[in-house]
RNA sequence: GCCCAGGUGGUGGAACGGUAGACACAGAGGACUUAAAAUCCUUUGCCUUUACGGGCGUGCGGGUUCGAAUCCCGCCCUGGGCACCA
């Protein structure tokens, strides 16, 4: 039955077809504009896809396939994230090894890939465990290390216990692994890292040059943190013994100890009473050497419990302030005052210096503390009546409680800070604003020499090394003598050993140490050296495929600068936003090196960025029973499908969650294509919502795509007697009857809006817009008995454009649709619909008319007609002539075209 | 706490500052059928009216405008991210 849609009778016919024509073999034709579609570089699990990542890849396809109609020269591959932690535990827990069980998932996931049928150019495809990629890896690793981007040291690091290796800052979420969900550990060990802190400006800059969801960029920004402040010196001091405003006569300063401390606002550093070192800071040891034994014992037992404190409870914001006093004094270098050196946890060791100036007066954090240990507070701007009705002690008489505040402000437990109140207290600042104070004290610094103006960035370099076996190797050599010599780009790769037992030690370094033949080399100078034992997280092998599909078989290099300069950049780029901070910046730091290098010519890989919202699938809990216990956050317990279809409906919970095999809520595109076809599948993932919406999914919507495709088939089966396939020859010749211009005018609307939403990533409205034009040309089908010569070719035009327009979101039944027209060869090779404007425009339009801005009317007017035409026509409407009778129209609004509104009183 | 995104019918969602609810789903009624499925047609924001019509409506409260779902200000809620970053 050709008029109906019957996935099951040509989907899995076209797909062959498509294969025996190597049909989505990237074309490099001369003379066509480029076009690099791609997809997020997945790794392969063992669970297989679930439609939710269909909804990724889909709506790629469909924007790839359009550029190649367009004649584009398309660049659409796929391949395989393959190394990292997530494929060496699965194989650790089902007791094989990680090589062919990604063989078989990532087959697992092309078979799935094709049978929903997207373009994929297998032939470029690659997995980035195989030497001849990661052969490569080491060799921009080699170039970063050169260029002195890779670096080793010992590093305090966050260490997952559960799966034994170091994580990236980026990697730790509310100090949780991200992965294994483990509390993450302190470990002092040496690591390797990625100066990434290097590019931090160029990567906050070249945001503004990428078309990225602005989410993602300002994550980005965020991440990075980029603060303007000023760095300065404070001089330790001996004693508490204040205080000379005579330079000469200033504090006696201990000789050569002193710290720097950042702040942004150094406009405050007249409210500075205490200053704070993290419990990590060097400068605490040579403190410990004068001060008494009872401040020493103090400080060692703070630095113990600071230590053994998990990230958790240290960052808890229920948590109260914590710290000792050393026994030592800093310099206020504005007031010559000394001030008590405090340790805390709350100054982190890796930002800034790692010491602080406090001005509880202006910063809540150090106003929290200097309550709870009685430091002064000085206040340095003076707070308006309001701020006082904040409490409940001060709101009835808030003039007494501001001069109490001035006289000392602890009494009021929040920090008044504003960039507006001019500054109190402050010597030679008093009454300037403070950007003039900031301004005036950063020269001052300066002047002094005591420090300079500063810019602080939040962004910590890239923790790259991995204590576990399935990555790629580091290619580094320790030589006797504790150099570390780079293997030779000629040696490359260091290949990964194949091994019986590779679980990680959970010693700090990984299995790979164990194995003799790998870890014992001779170095560049002959001598007996020691292989770097540590790997690469997986993030490095994601850095840089996206140039490797340009040239995947490349043996000579990591890829031509011929080709990447075509290619790059990614036009555009789909995936979901979870790896806003990650990957996406690991990438442009890498593309940012290797166009410093020479080796590429844009300094962005990825011009534009879309995310796709989450597929969410409807996951059954059970009530717990009397005494279960709930996980955190858990208001039931997960239950399978098949448990749930048997318990009395009221004690089942349904909730939407992300589809996963865990949840027992996935669905596959296998099950979707048998069920309703590839084409429906496709179609409804389109259809459903706008493409970054999350998706409640049900499987009953592909019905109504089922039912849609259907219509189609019946409209192109009806009208393919009287298909005239040189239509366009003709049709500029025939008098055009008005269902012929009708339908003429419904084509090319559809084309523009198509062309214009595919574009744009409104694939739902794409989706829908295809639908009207059925709908209405069936209405015109109805209305016409008999069709007119001019008809029939309007229709042959309307239906051979319906298909190609169709084509990219459902290839299959296009291209079944197209043999049925009698066209040869496939959808995939034919030009894509031109649009004329002169045929889509309408020639009558309807106007509104309002009175007082409310709709009372609508009247037809032909397009273009004169403003007086819409006046004198809405005048002449009985409904309005009712609301107009014995008002004064005050004034007339006409926007041709759309309305007419008559403002009366 | 800070930053971002979002709140529109029974549901998913449309809508360059210009006729709110396109397109679907679900519901109701009907045609075809011995019957059902499938398909097709009509109808469906809420209130009011026999009807014509009228009123109200895009989370809440203000504002700008001839006109606001859309722009501005202040809130509330949901989702996501960051979180003692000086």
């Amino acid at each position: 039955m050709a008029d109906r849609y019957e996935a099951a009778s040509f989907e899995a016919k076209w797909r062959a077809r498509w294969k025996e024509a190597d049909l989505f073999k990237t074309r490099e034709e001369t003379g066509r504009p480029k076009f690099y579609g791609m997809d997020f570089f997945p790794y392969p699990s063992g669970a297989g896809l679930s439609v939710g990542h269909c909804r990724n890849y889909v709506p790629t396809d469909v924007l790839c396939r359009m550029k190649v109609m367009q004649g584009y020269n398309v660049l659409h591959p796929m391949g395989f994230d393959a190394f990292g932690l997530p494929a060496e535990n699965e194989a650790i827990k089902r007791k094989t090894h990680p090589a062919p069980m990604i063989d078989q998932y990532s087959a697992t996931y092309r078979r799935q890939m094709d049978l929903i049928g997207v373009s994929f150019d297998w032939s470029r495809s690659f997995k980035s465990c195989e030497p001849s990629y990661y052969k490569w890896t080491q060799w921009i690793f080699g170039l970063l290390f050169k260029r002195g981007l890779a670096y080793q040291k010992m590093a305090s690091v966050n260490w997952d216990p559960v799966d034994k290796t170091v994580l990236a800052d980026e990697e730790i979420v509310a100090g949780r692994a991200e992965r294994s969900g483990a509390l993450v550990e302190k470990k002092w060990i040496p690591q390797w890292f990625f100066r990434i802190t290097e590019y931090a400006q160029q990567l906050i800059d070249d945001l503004d040059t990428v078309d990225w969801p602005e989410g993602i960029k300002t994550q980005q920004r965020n991440w990075i943190g980029r603060s303007e402040g000023v760095q300065f010196t404070m001089q330790v001091s001996d004693s508490s013994t204040p205080k000379s405003h005579d330079l000469e006569a200033a504090t006696p300063v201990r000789k050569a100890l002193a710290f720097d401390v950042f702040t942004t606002r150094i406009d405050t550093i007249y409210g500075v009473t205490f200053a704070v070192l993290a419990p990590e800071h060097q400068l605490i040891e040579e403190i410990a050497k004068f001060v008494g034994a009872e401040h020493v014992t103090a400080i060692r037992a703070y630095q113990e419990q600071a230590k053994s404190i998990s990230e958790v409870d240290r960052t808890s914001d229920t948590r109260e302030k914590t710290g000792v006093f050393t026994g030592a004094y800093a310099v206020n270098p504005a007031t010559k005052n000394p001030v008590p050196i405090w340790i805390a946890d709350y100054v982190m060791a890796t930002y800034g210096t790692g010491a602080i100036m406090a001005v509880p007066a202006g910063d809540q954090r150090d106003l929290e503390f200097a309550i709870k240990f009685g430091i002064d507070v000085i206040p340095i701007q003076q707070p308006p009546l309001e701020f006082f009705a904040q409490f409940p002690v001060a709101a009835e008489d808030p003039q007494a409680a501001l001069a109490r505040y001035l006289e000392d402000p602890k009494e009021f437990p929040t920090a008044y800070i504003s960039k507006d109140a001019p500054l109190i207290n402050s010597g030679s600042q008093n009454g300037r604003s403070v950007p003039e104070a900031q301004e005036s004290l950063g020269l001052w610094v300066e002047t002094l020499g005591i420090g300079e103006r500063k810019i602080q960035y939040r962004l910590r370099d890239w923790l790259i090394s991995r204590q576990r076996y399935w990555g790629c190797p580091i290619p580094i050599i320790h030589t006797k003598d504790d150099e570390l010599q780079l293997v030779p780009a000629n040696q490359l790769p260091v290949e990964l050993p194949e091994v019986d037992n590779y679980e990680p030690s959970g010693d700090g370094t990984s299995p790979l140490a164990l194995i003799g033949d790998f870890v014992n080399v001779t170095d560049l100078d002959g001598r007996l050296g020691r292989r770097e034992t540590d790997t690469m997280g997986g993030f490095a092998c994601s850095s840089w495929y996206f140039l490797r599909f340009c040239d995947p078989d490349n043996f000579e290099a990591a890829w031509s600068k011929e080709a990447t300069d075509y290619w790059m950049p990614v036009d555009c780029y789909v995936g979901g936003a979870e790896h806003a901070v990650m990957h996406l910046l690991y990438a442009r730091f890498w593309m940012k090196v290797l166009f410093d290098a020479g080796l590429v010519s844009v300094r962005e890989p990825f011009a534009r960025l879309q995310n796709q919202g989450q597929v969410l699938g409807l996951t059954p809990y059970r009530k717990p029973a009397e005494g279960e216990t709930l996980g955190q956050g858990e208001d039931g317990i997960l239950i399978t499908p098949a448990e749930a279809a048997e318990m009395p409906p009221e004690d089942v919970i349904f909730r939407w969650s992300r589809m996963s095999k865990s949840k027992g809520n996935v669905v596959t595109p296998e099950e979707a294509v048998e069920s309703f076809g590839a084409d429906a599948l496709r179609l409804q993932l389109l259809f459903v919502a706008p493409f970054t919406a999350d998706v409640q999914w049900k499987n009953d919507g592909m019905s109504a795509q089922v039912r849609f495709l259907s219509r189609v088939f019946k409209l192109v089966d009806e009208l393919k007697a009287e298909f005239e396939p040189a239509w366009e020859r003709i049709l500029g010749f025939e008098e055009l009857d008005d269902n012929a211009r009708k339908v003429r005018r419904y084509t090319h609307q559809t084309i523009r809006k198509v062309t214009e939403d595919i574009d744009r990533f409104a694939f739902n409205t794409y989706v829908s817009s295809m639908m009207i034009l059925v709908n209405n040309v069936n209405d015109v089908l109805k209305s016409s008995t008999q069709r007119s010569r001019a008809l029939q070719l309007s229709l042959s035009e309307m239906v051979e454009s319906l298909v190609l327009l169709l084509s990219p979101a459902a290839p299959h039944s296009a291209d079944e649709l197209w043999e049925m027209l009698g066209q040869g060869g496939f959808t995939w090779n034919a030009e894509w619909p031109r649009f004329d404007a002169a045929l889509a425009a309408e020639d009558m339009v309807t106007i509104a008319v309002q009175v007082n801005g409310k709709l009372r009317d609508t009247l037809m007017l032909a397009v273009g007609a004169a403003n007086e035409e819409h006046e004198s026509a809405a005048r002449a409407l009985p409904k309005i002539q009712g609301y107009l009778d014995g008002m004064t129209v005050r004034k007339t609004i006409i926007v041709p075209g759309k309305l007419v509104n008559f403002v009366v009183g």
